[in-house]
DNA sequence: TTCAAGACCTAGACTTAATCTAAACGCAAT
DNA sequence: ATTGCGTTTAGATTAAGTCTAGGTCTTGAA
């Protein structure tokens, strides 16, 4: 963190006062997909007294920037993901736990046949069970 | 509705009960992707004495005795489906509407590769907007 | 028919995620 | 120092969903 995340954020019109370049170090960084609410606790421990609804504006305007991605995958809950390019998602169903899936690694088909529907983007959803290999690398 | 749709309940393991039949009679038949809450709002214009409650606690229990399936697609909100098999969806990112595609309309290749992954099931999670045709055949 | 037991339902309180609001803060430019 | 604007804060509010404690209905056996 530091100055690098502050030019990440001016790089994307984000003017980056110190609640926002703390929540960049947590969320930008991790390969995880976590909550709003777990960016709040996370950040909470170097930043105690920066409030919820500064997290969440922070967040959506993360959002809103393109730095990052907003999914809503399993169990009714919102997550964020710093990776934004195309990628696929795996769910644990045993740990609920959402990994990212490399976009070469599926391939979809037919998807110009959709006659009725004008398609913007898509991805594959894949359930199962991660492997401790999987687990370790994510 | 009526005694067609208390054999189904019957059939599922479930004692029809006024509530239950009421319930069903609505999200067994429709293809939309009502919330619960939508369910609720629905049911109660003809069963006024309804409680959220019992709504909930239904719609749960269908899902269990594999009626329904719940998803959480879009927006953090939770839907009812009541096409069981497997199929894919598209999302109308103008209304929020959602719609299922048939298993054939998309193939999904190389998914025996995931190596670290152990897959359950998967679908493809379309997004874009319905043309008139498709949002009438809905 | 009556009764007890169990299943089912109800209203409302509670929890949690998320947003909104109004006031306060902080900093840049004057 | 002062003004002004963008940002942050605490707490209220909304909405989705669950839980609880008690009430009602149904069923089956006496």
């Amino acid at each position: 963190m530091g100055p690098r995340t502050a030019n990440l954020l001016r790089d994307a019109g984000i003017q980056p006062s110190a609640q926002r370049v703390a929540v960049a170090a947590y969320v930008l960084e991790t390969c995880d997909h976590p909550t709003a609410d777990q960016v709040w606790a996370r950040v909470r421990k170097s930043f105690p007294m920066i409030s919820r609804a500064t997290v969440y504006n922070t967040l959506n305007l993360f959002v809103k920037k393109g730095l990052l991605r907003q999914y809503t995958l399993a169990d009714g809950k919102t997550v964020f993901d710093a990776n934004v390019g195309r990628h696929h998602h795996f769910i644990d169903e045993r740990t609920g736990r959402i990994y990212d899936l490399p976009w070469e690694a599926l391939s979809v088909a037919k998807l110009d046949s959709l006659d009725g529907f004008e398609v913007r983007e898509y991805h594959v959803v894949v359930r199962g069970r991660a492997k401790s290999a999987a687990r370790r690398r994510a």
